[in-house]
RNA sequence: GGGCGGAUAGCUCAGCGGAAGAGCAUGGCCCUUACAAGGCCGUGGUCGCAGGUUCGAACCCUGCUCCGCCCA
């Protein structure tokens, strides 16, 4: 069986083909009651908002990696699939629409009817992403798919909350939170962005009250409004300039307050007047001070950041930003107005509306995160899980141990409703598993359900056992919990790994996954975060499919970009996108994923893009001689007739494919990459087809039975071997891998993919040291007559003759014996010899420590140019000497350091010296 | 301000105690019957700076200078 291939490999053609193939045979899928070894991974569920951006590229391609290595080594592999319902990022596009449409907000459209939509809108692009997972070739269990909102996940969150609830960690009470007056809801401090934006710093003057002098204490804020629920002024205790004042009173401007003077080591003497506001219902530092010097607190920011009562009523109703200005102009108006200066002010804004986030007071629902959070330290420091790099276990390590209690609630719609109910009757509130009908304190009919939802992460977090059916016990839990590993990125550790962690050691009794592995993080070749607003993001799909930059500008401004954004596109991807297919992508990104980020471009998709074509060709090249060979009659392990190129070929594909095993085990992922990249240009291509060509070839001529023999054991080498790196490379690069095993001579009991054979391991009977140097001698002369060939631009159709001169009579023997590797490969006549003399009109090259090549180069040779060539080369080689011999003079390097590395020293400075002798013979030659 | 990284060829990065490496880019030659998305051969580096440990340091330690990322 054999076909011809195309020139070209084409992944348009390809890829579909396959996906559909492999979906068809249920390869993705994983049986629960499966006898062998279980292999889990979730997927760390990506958003509905969202398409696949080149982060789900990275960390799935990685997983792929994984699952599919695993599933081909024989475990029970199982990948589980799905999304999340991120309620925050709903929220802000349903609402954005909703303002674009008609103007309104999802208050005017109310609960019922903005949920209707919720779920419109989800159904109708909540299934992009996982068509794109699918296109990438994710091997995902497609029928286990789920959605952090289905019945099944809305189960899991009762239980959780409720069990918690019954074990008192979870609890209501009235705290600061960070409040989004826009999305009108609580954020969570991972969901804030804080960054120094320009703004000023004012000095306020509050007079102190019953001073005969007039004292004037000088306080300093960036947010002059929060003065109006200001209920004290601290200083430090130490601070001599204020001792005196301590207990005393200041009038508060604008209002007919007086608020005393505090001692409070908070403050910062050296920090302007050494005097602070205390703000308590709107700063958190200022709230902790209240609480410790026992000050009242007054609510003065309503939710939509407007001033309230208890502030004097002319300000009330004002924005924060108007009750600044007043404030500001009426201070001055009082003469109580210091020093404004220009400062740049740390302002938290909510991720998705931006709006200036407002600390508040508000009652919530609450997740007492220490006892969780010991869990999951205790679980990391006995090793239960561990993080790869392990550098990572130190930001995980320091969050969980100055972890803050969740505040679990969100004034949102969009998700799990808080399954509390209220009674207005007794006040008891009642938190259930199932919709109570009574109140379970005085069994009141209809109590009131909380308005809230959940944080999205507190349904992520059950995610590794939820999706499995917990809390149901049943045979997928048990055979697929705990998970392998979590693979995701560093920025997401906090969010999923935490929560994960202690949900699942909390619920499950065990940590969710033995390791936890972080990738790099994709930016952008100039090392910038991709974002759309930057019109610097490479879309994973454009990559596979190409795309042409109109497209991709038609696209941006559909998507509301900006004119700055369309620029950058232009400049960027001014030739738009070459197909490159899912195969260079996935390659590409595991090949580079070694330090903390990957500059990611085009151009860098592109190389790997050639490596598959490169394949494709050597695959090519193997179909069109490989016609009339059976792999079932053919027996490799005969050995005979193996060639000194077949043996080596066959020793250094075990060790490739114990490399690419120890990288994998290790989570290398660009180790194994560049290992397989290697071999296969490297040195298949380059070195083991170039020596097959002339068994292959067929002659004129009537055929002879020990040319056929030799020719038989090349085609099985060729096939052997290239089948056996298209498995080592099923994993990072499917389809090329599957297009072309099946198109390979198979046996008979061949299975019928390639996704369902064998991964291979390193055989240890094909290890053939001596194969390995015989090879690398001939390659080393093969070289060095190429250099001299090409110094001197000798054209490839000329076959000239070589003197090849070598002492040693072992070398000079394994030459011989492999003379026509050296002849084909370097196109030359080689005689072989001992020693000889100098010839005039030639070109020389020295190899290893003695061995020499000599070209006749008659017409050819420039004098002076091999003179000056043969002079570097020894000045190179005077240089080695140098360093030996001052290393070797030293007494205590000889008596020190071990003895082999002295005798390798030794051996080195032997080598060198002869081969200097070698060039300045030649030299001296040259100049006759 | 606290924490964690990084500084090695033009670019992106390996190497982490005993001869400076890869990929890309680059220069020359070549459309050689698998592949020009290719072949062959080159050029290119006092391994950020200053000390220290060691027989020996790109590698370990200390300090410094820049540059990232995270947290406040």
């Amino acid at each position: 069986m054999s076909s011809t291939l195309s020139k070209q490999y084409d992944p348009t053609e390809v890829e579909p083909r396959w996906l559909r193939f492999w979906l068809e045979h249920r390869y993705f899928h994983a049986d629960e009651t499966s006898p062998t070894v279980p292999y889990a991974i979730t997927l760390p569920p990506p958003n509905v908002t969202g398409s696949l951006h080149m982060g789900h590229a990275l960390g799935s391609t990685l997983q792929d990696i994984l699952i599919r290595w695993k599933r081909m080594q024989g475990f029970n592999a199982m990948w589980m699939p799905g999304t999340d319902h991120a309620s925050i990022a709903v929220h802000h596009l349903l609402e954005k629409e909703l303002r674009r449409q008609d103007g309104t907000t999802r208050f005017d459209l109310g609960r019922d009817k903005f949920l209707e939509r919720a779920w419109a809108w989800k159904e109708r692009s909540g299934n992009r992403i996982g068509e794109q997972e699918k296109l990438m070739g994710f091997s995902l269990d497609w029928e286990r798919e789920r959605f952090t909102m289905d019945a099944k996940s809305n189960a899991a969150v009762r239980e959780a909350f409720v069990k918690l609830h019954e074990d008192g960690l979870i609890y209501r009470a009235k705290r600061m939170i960070n409040w989004d007056p826009i999305g009108e809801t609580v954020v969570s401090d991972l969901e804030v962005d804080t960054s120094e934006e320009d703004g000023s710093l004012w000095e306020l003057c509050y007079p102190v009250a019953d001073d005969p002098a007039g004292r004037k204490i000088i306080v300093a804020t960036t947010r002059p409004e929060t003065m109006l629920g200001d209920t004290g002024v601290a200083v430090h205790p130490d601070d001599e300039r204020y001792k005196d004042l301590i207990g005393k009173r200041v009038r508060l401007p604008l209002t007919d307050r007086e608020i005393p003077i505090v001692a409070d080591t908070f403050v910062d003497p050296a920090f302007g007047s050494g005097a602070v506001k205390v703000t308590p219902a709107h700063d958190f530092n200022d709230y902790e001070c209240s609480q410790r010097c026992g000050l009242p607190v007054l609510e003065i920011i309503d939710r939509k950041a407007r001033i309230q009562a208890p502030a004097p009523a002319k300000y009330v109703g004002m924005s924060v930003e108007q009750a600044r200005k007043a404030v500001v102009e009426d201070l001055e108006a009082e003469g109580l107005l210091g020093v404004v200066k220009p400062y740049k002010v740390p302002r938290g804004r909510s991720q998705r509306s931006g709006a200036v986030v407002e600390p508040l007071l508000m009652e919530q629902w609450f997740v007492k995160m220490q006892p969780l959070a010991k869990l999951a330290i205790d679980a990391v420091e006995q090793g239960k899980t561990r993080f790869v790099p392990e550098l990572w276990t130190k930001t995980y390590m320091h969050w969980m141990t100055n972890i803050k209690d969740w505040c679990i609630s969100r004034q949102l719609w969009w998700g799990h409703r808080i399954p509390a109910w209220y009674c207005d009757a007794c006040g008891h509130v009642t938190v259930a598993r199932q919709d109570p009908t009574a109140c379970g304190g005085c069994g009141a009919a209809s109590p009131r359900q909380d308005e809230d939802i959940l944080d999205t992460w507190f349904s992520s977090g059950l995610w590794p056992f939820s999706t499995l059916g917990w809390p149901e016990k049943n045979r997928a839990l048990s055979t697929f919990y705990p998970n392998h590993v979590l693979v995701t990125a560093p920025d997401i550790i906090f969010f999923w790994v935490a929560r994960m962690m202690m949900m699942g050691l909390y619920f499950m009794g065990k940590a969710p996954f033995r390791v936890v592995y972080l990738t790099a993080i994709v930016t952008d070749e100039n090392g910038d975060k991709m974002s759309k607003t930057k019109g610097n993001t490479i879309d994973p799909l454009d990559v596979v499919h190409g795309a042409t930059l109109e497209a991709l500008v038609a696209r941006a401004e559909a998507e509301h970009a900006t004119d700055a954004a369309v620029k950058n596109i232009r400049k960027v991807f001014a030739k738009g996108v070459p197909t490159m297919g899912a195969d260079a992508l996935r390659f590409a990104l595991a090949a580079l994923n070694n330090g903390g980020r990957i500059r990611l471009s085009v151009d860098r998709v592109e190389g790997y893009r050639n490596f598959v074509n490169k394949l494709w060709n050597a695959s090519r090249f193997a179909l069109m001689n490989l016609e009339g060979f059976d792999p079932d009659r053919y027996e490799a392990r005969a050995g005979e007739h193996l060639g000194l190129a077949d043996r080596w070929i066959l020793s250094r594909l075990q060790r490739v494919a114990a490399e690419v095993d120890a990288a994998l085990e290790g989570f290398r992922f660009s180790d194994a990459a560049v290992a397989i990249y290697h071999f296969v240009w490297g040195e298949l291509c380059d070195w083991y087809i170039e020596t097959a060509k002339p068994w292959l070839r067929v002659p004129e001529g009537p055929p002879d039975p020990a040319w056929q023999a030799r020719r038989l054991a090349t085609q099985g080498v060729l096939s052997t071997v290239l089948e056996t790196t298209l498995r080592l490379l099923h994993p990072f690069a499917p389809y090329v891998t599957e297009e072309i095993w099946q198109k390979l001579p198979r046996g008979a009991a061949a299975p019928a993919s390639i996704m369902v054979t064998i991964y291979p391991r390193e055989d240890q009977r094909w290890i053939d040291e001596d194969a390995e140097r015989q090879m690398q001698l001939v390659q080393d002369v093969t070289v060095a007559i190429r250099m001299l060939r090409s110094t001197y631009n000798v054209p490839p159709s000329w076959s000239v003759p070589v003197e090849v001169r070598m002492p040693d009579a072992a070398r000079r023997e394994i030459v011989e014996r492999h003379r026509a590797l050296i002849e084909n490969g370097a196109r030359v006549t080689m005689t072989l010899v001992e020693r000889g003399e100098h010839v005039a009109q030639s070109a020389k090259a020295v190899v290893g420590a003695d061995a020499e090549v000599v070209m006749v180069l008659a017409g050819l040779i420039d004098i002076e140019a091999e003179k000056t060539r043969i002079a570097r080369d020894i000045t190179k080689a005077e240089k080695e000497i140098a360093t030996l011999e001052k290393k070797l003079a030293n007494e205590a390097f000889i008596a020190r350091a071990p003895e082999d590395v002295v005798a390798e020293q030794r051996a080195r400075l032997a080598d060198e010296q002869t081969k200097r002798q070698r060039l300045a013979d030649a030299l001296v030659a040259l100049g006759q």
